[in-house]
DNA sequence: ATCTGAAATGCAAGCGCTTACATAGAAGGA
DNA sequence: TCCTTCTATGTAAGCGCTTGCATTTCAGAT
C-alpha cells in the first residue's frame, strides 16, 4: 500500500518550520510569546501538515485537560437534556469540552463513570443530586478534581450545589392540587432509593398534605422508573383503585405522559374525569394532551450557572458558592378540580 | 496546607507490592501472564492505595484508547437517543467506552469535533449521513481511524454504512398516503443541504408521487429545523394555502408532533381534516394526539450493528462491510382518508 | 546433582507534549 | 565601547504508562 503517512507530531511541525517543538508548543497556546514572522511560518508548517496535536500527551504533560465530565443518570428522555446542553454551551464559551456519561440511576455504575472520567484528565466534575457515597468525595478530593451537584440545592451540604428545592417546588404545586379540592391524592414518583430529587419531591406533597390538614401517610404512592411505560403502568393500576384517585400527581412529565396516554387508552377523560400533573416542563408537556400543568424548572440557566461554578472552581477562583434557582407553576389544562 | 497526597501512580503501587512497573501494568492488562501469588499482592496495593490508572498515560504507551467517537447531528431531541444508547451498550459489551459529541448540524463543528475526537485518541469513529467534505476522509485515512456511517445505507459509497434507504422508507410510507387517496400532498422536511437522510425523505415521496401519476413537482415542500416549534409553525403556514393540503407528511416525528399541536391550536381535526404522518417512530409518535401513523426504524438494531461493525474494524477483523436494515410502516389514527 | 526450556519478572526505551531553565541576540544606558 | 536588561528561542527533563528484550526462576528430564 505505498508509504503509509502516519500522522504528524510536533516535532514534524518543529522540522518543517526550522524551529524547536518549544517554540511549535508556545505558538500553538500562547501565541504572543513568539514573534510575529516565526508564528507565520510555524501556522503554515501545521496547516500544509494538516497537524492535530495529541491530546494524550498533552494532557499529560500540562496535567489540565480543558474537559469537565458530567454523569447524568440517564440520556434516555429528555430530563436532562436541555440543562445539559446549557452547561455543554457554557462550557465551551469558557474554553471547555464536556465529556458525558450516563449511570442508568446505577450507584455503582455511576461510581466507575467518575473513576472513568477522573482517569481521562477531567478538570472538574458534574454530578447530578446529593445521595452517594462519602467515599466517593474522599476518591475525587484526592485527585484534586473539584465537583459541582445540580439538579438540586442543599447549601448545608458542603459541596457546592446549583439546583432548586424538589421539596418546595412540588409542595407549591401539591398546595395547588388541594386548593382545587383534591383530597384522594395518588402520586407516581420516580424510585426514591438513592435519589434526593424524588424523595424531595414526595415529601413536597406530603408536606403540603399536612398543612392543609390532611393525613399524609393517605397519599397513595407508586414508585417507579422514569419511563413512559411504566407511567403508564401506575396510572392503570391507580385507576383500579377503589375509590379512586381524583388526582395523579407524577414525579416528573415522562411519567405524565404515560398516564395520560393510558387515560386515553382506558377511555378516561383528563381532567374531567382525573387530574394529572407533571415536573420539569419539558417539551412534551405542551404536546401531549391535555397539555400538562406542572412545575417550570429552568434548566437551561441552571445548566449555565453550574458551568460557571464549576470552571470557577477548576481554574481557583471559586472555593464552591451553592446557588438556588427559583421554579414556577405552569398552569395548562390537565389540572382541575375533581369529578 | 499540611501533606498533600497526590494521587497514586503505576509506582507507588509497584512499590507497595514490592514488584516492577511491568509486572503491576500486566497484572491489569493481562493477569493471566503473572502468578497467582503476585497477582494477588499487587491487587491489594491497588486497592489499598486507591489506585486508577491514569488514561492519557495509557493511551500514550499503548497507542490504542478502547474508546470509540460518535459525532451525532443533536442531543435536543430523542431521534438519535435509542440507537445510540444501544451503540453505546453493545460498545461496552465488546469493551470499548463512547464519546459523544453533537454537530448542531453544522458541517464546520462536526469537523472540529472529528479532530478532536481523533486527538483524543479515539481507536474509531460513528457518523451520520454520507453528505461530507472529501477531506475529511482523508484526513480520518492519514490518522488510521477507521468510521462507520449509520442512518443512512449507501453499498456504493466506499465507506461502510449501516442503515437503511431513507428514500425507499418514505416512499413506502407516501404510496400508502397516496394509496389512501390524497393528491394534494404537503411536506415538511428537514433542511436537506448537506442531509442526505433529508434528501432521501423527500425524494422517496416524490418518486412514489411519480409512480402514480402525479407530478412530483407539485409537493408543496417546506424545509425547517427539526424542532417541535419548527414543526408547528411550518403546519401554519401550510393550513394558509388554498387549496390547503390534504395531507402533510413531516420528515420525522418530532415535525409532525409540532404539527399536531399547532392543528390543536387551530382547531383543525387530525385525521378528519387534514392528514399527518411522520417517521422515526420514537415514543413520542404514540403519545401525542392522534397517535402518530409513521414510519419504524429499528434504531436498537442498527446501533448495536454499527457497534459490531466498527469494533471489528477497530481490530482489523473487518475491512468494513454495509449492512442494511429494514423499516416497516406503522399504521395509528393521523392518516386517514381526503376529507 | 546438572542441564534445559518455559514461565515469570525486571529493565529501560520510548509515546508526544509542556515548561523550567539556559542561552543568545538586540537594544539602550553609562 | 562595554555592560545590563529584555525578549525570543532552544535544551532537555519529565508526565505515567506499555512492551520488547534480557534476566531470573523453577519444574522436570537426564
Amino acid at each position: 500500500m505505498g508509504k503509509t503517512r502516519s500522522a504528524p507530531t510536533l516535532n514534524d511541525v518543529a522540522k518543517a518550520a526550522g524551529v524547536s517543538t518549544a517554540t511549535v508548543s508556545r505558538c500553538l497556546n500562547s501565541p504572543d510569546r513568539v514573534i510575529e514572522a516565526t508564528r507565520q511560518r510555524v501556522m503554515q508548517a501545521v496547516e500544509s501538515l494538516g497537524y492535530t496535536p495529541n491530546f494524550a500527551a498533552r494532557v499529560m504533560a500540562a496535567k489540565r485537560s480543558f474537559t469537565i465530565g458530567a454523569i447524568i443518570p440517564t440520556m434516555d428522555n429528555a430530563i436532562f437534556a436541555r440543562g445539559l446542553q446549557a452547561f455543554q454551551d457554557q462550557l465551551h464559551e469558557n474554553g471547555y469540552t464536556l465529556l458525558v456519561s450516563s449511570s442508568a440511576y446505577d450507584p455503582e455504575v455511576e461510581r466507575e463513570q467518575i473513576r472513568t472520567l477522573v482517569a481521562r484528565g477531567a478538570d472538574g466534575l458534574l454530578l447530578i443530586g446529593h445521595a452517594r457515597d462519602a467515599e466517593i468525595y474522599e476518591y475525587l478530593e484526592r485527585h484534586q478534581v473539584p465537583s459541582v451537584v445540580a439538579w438540586s440545592y442543599a447549601p448545608e451540604a458542603q459541596r457546592p450545589s446549583v439546583g432548586f428545592s424538589n421539596a418546595e417546588a412540588m409542595g407549591e404545586l401539591a398546595r395547588s392540587v388541594i386548593f382545587a379540592g383534591h383530597r384522594r391524592i395518588a402520586m407516581i414518583s420516580g424510585i426514591t432509593q438513592g435519589n434526593d430529587r424524588a424523595q424531595g419531591r414526595v415529601e413536597g406533597v406530603q408536606q403540603a398534605m399536612a398543612e392543609y390538614g390532611l393525613d399524609a401517610s393517605a397519599l397513595t404512592l407508586i414508585e417507579t422508573a422514569y419511563e413512559i411505560d411504566k407511567g403508564a403502568e401506575a396510572f392503570g393500576q391507580l385507576m383500579a383503585l377503589t375509590p379512586r384517585p381524583t388526582v395523579v400527581m407524577c414525579g416528573n412529565d415522562v411519567l405524565a405522559a404515560g398516564a395520560l396516554r393510558e387515560a386515553r387508552r382506558l377511555g378516561i377523560q383528563v381532567p374531567e374525569q382525573v387530574s394529572v400533573t407533571g415536573f420539569d416542563d419539558i417539551e412534551l408537556a405542551e404536546i401531549v394532551s391535555p397539555a400538562l400543568t406542572t412545575v417550570h424548572v429552568p434548566h437551561r440557566e441552571m445548566g449555565r450557572k453550574a458551568a460557571c461554578e464549576l470552571t470557577a472552581m477548576v481554574e481557583g477562583k471559586s472555593e464552591g458558592r451553592s446557588s438556588c434557582i427559583s421554579t414556577r407553576l405552569v398552569t395548562r389544562h390537565s389540572l382541575a378540580g375533581p369529578p
